[in-house]
DNA sequence: TAAATTCGACCGACCAGTCGGTTTAGTTTT
DNA sequence: AAAACTAAACCGACTGGTCGGTCGAATTTA
C-alpha cells in the first residue's frame, strides 16, 4: 500500500530527527520545533502523527530500541556453545558502540527518564526483562550441558546486562584512558573464566 | 568564626533542598521555586549565595561527592591486602546504596548533564579521574607484591568502576528480581578470582 | 466527462502559560 | 553600618500545543 509507506516514512523522518535532536539537547531541552527543522516537516505534521511531545520520545525508545539491538538473536544463533554466545554478546554491542556511540549516549538519556517518568520506566522495564531472560536461557542451557558452574543465572545474567551497559561510559568519560573495546575484552574474560568449568590437567 | 558557620549552613541548606528537587524531578524540571519552598529560605538567599541555577547544581556536584564518598579511603585503609582493599571498596559503595539510594539516582542525572554541558563534564570527569588513579594504585600494589596477576591496572580499575557505578541500575529497574549487594557480591567475586593469582595445591 | 465534494495530510501564525532572573523596599543580624 | 537576608511584584524570552485554513488526489454526482 502507498499510503502505509508514507506513514511510515513520515514517522522515520519524525523519529530520526526526534534522535538526533535528544542527543545533542536531552530531553527537556529539545524542543519540538528543533524537530520541524530537522525534519524538514511542519509542526501540524508532527502533531498529526504523535499527540504530543512525550508521545514523540515514548516511540523513540522503540525505534531506537530495534536500531541498537535488532540482529542481536541471530548473531548469537550462530553460535555453538553458550560461552561463544555471551562472547559474541559482549562483541555484539562493542560493534554497535563502534558503529553509532550516539545509541548509547541516548541510553543515559532513557534511564533518567525511566527513574522520573512511569510511562518511561514501563517501557525500558519491558525491553530490558525480555533482554534479561534471553541472557538466562543462555546462561541456563551452559549449566544444564556442563559448560558453566552451577552458577545462579538470574544474576549473573543481570551482570553481563549491567556491563554491557556499561559501554555508555565511554561516550561520557573520555579521559579515562581505555578503549570500549579493551573494557569489555577484560571484563568478559573476567566472567566467562569466571563461569565455565575448569578442564582438569 | 560565626560568619563562616551561618555561610556554611545556608549553603548546607540549599544544597539539600536542591539534593531533594533535583533527585524528584531532575536538573531542567526542577525550579528554583522548589528549592526556595524546600529550604525554607527566600529567592534572594538563594541568589545571594549562588549567582544561577547552574552554579546551584554545579557545586551540587561537590555536595553530593562528599556524601557519596567521603570515608572510602578511610575505610579502605584500614584493610591489609589489595583484595581485601577492593571487596572493601564494593561493600562501601553498596553501603552507601542501602544507606541512601538517592544519591546514585542523581548518579544517572549528572552522567547526563556531563554529556550535555561542557562545565558538569569536567567536573565528573576530574572526579572519576581522581577516583580511577586512586584504584589504580591499589591494584599496583597488589600486582607488585605478587597478589594479582599481571593484570594492566588502568583497563582493570576502571571495570571495577563501572560496576560500581552499576549499582545505580538497582534505581530504575526494581523488576529485575535482583538486588543489589547480590549482584556486587557475584560481580565482585568474578573480579577478585580473575585477579587473584592462584594458590598452587 | 466535467464539476463538485470529500478527505487525509499538512502548514504555520498565534496564544496562554511558564520560569529564570531582577528589582525594590524594607528588616534583621553581626 | 555592613551584611544577610525577606517578600513579592515584575520582566521578557521562550515553548507546547492549537486551530483555521490549504492542497492535491480520489470519489461521487450531474
Amino acid at each position: 500500500m502507498k499510503k502505509l509507506e508514507l506513514q511510515d516514512r513520515r514517522k522515520e523522518q519524525i523519529m530520526s530527527a526526534a534522535l538526533s535532536v535528544v542527543v545533542a539537547k536531552g530531553y527537556d531541552q529539545s524542543r519540538m520545533d528543533d524537530i520541524v527543522e530537522k525534519s524538514q516537516l511542519s509542526k501540524g505534521a508532527i502533531y498529526w502523527y504523535y499527540k504530543s511531545k512525550e508521545e514523540v520520545y515514548l516511540s523513540l525508545v522503540d525505534y531506537w530500541f530495534l536500531q541498537y539491538s535488532s540482529g542481536v538473536v541471530d548473531t548469537l544463533q550462530q553460535q555453538e556453545s553458550a560461552s561463544d554466545q555471551l562472547k559474541t554478546l559482549f562483541d555484539f554491542f562493542i560493534g554497535q558502540f563502534d558503529k553509532n556511540p550516539a545509541t548509547f549516549k541516548l541510553l543515559v538519556e532513557f534511564w533518567r527518564l525511566a527513574g522520573l517518568n512511569p510511562d518511561f520506566n514501563a517501557k525500558l522495564q519491558q525491553i530490558y526483562s525480555d533482554f534479561l531472560e534471553y541472557i538466562i536461557e543462555i546462561i541456563k542451557v551452559g549449566v544444564a550441558n556442563g559448560e558453566f558452574k552451577n552458577v545462579e543465572p538470574r544474576i549473573t545474567a543481570l551482570s553481563i546486562l549491567i556491563n554491557i551497559e556499561g559501554i555508555t561510559w565511554f561516550t561520557l568519560f573520555d579521559k579515562s584512558g581505555v578503549e570500549a573495546h579493551e573494557y569489555i575484552d577484560t571484563i568478559s574474560n573476567f566472567i566467562l573464566n569466571g563461569l565455565k568449568k575448569k578442564r582438569k590437567k
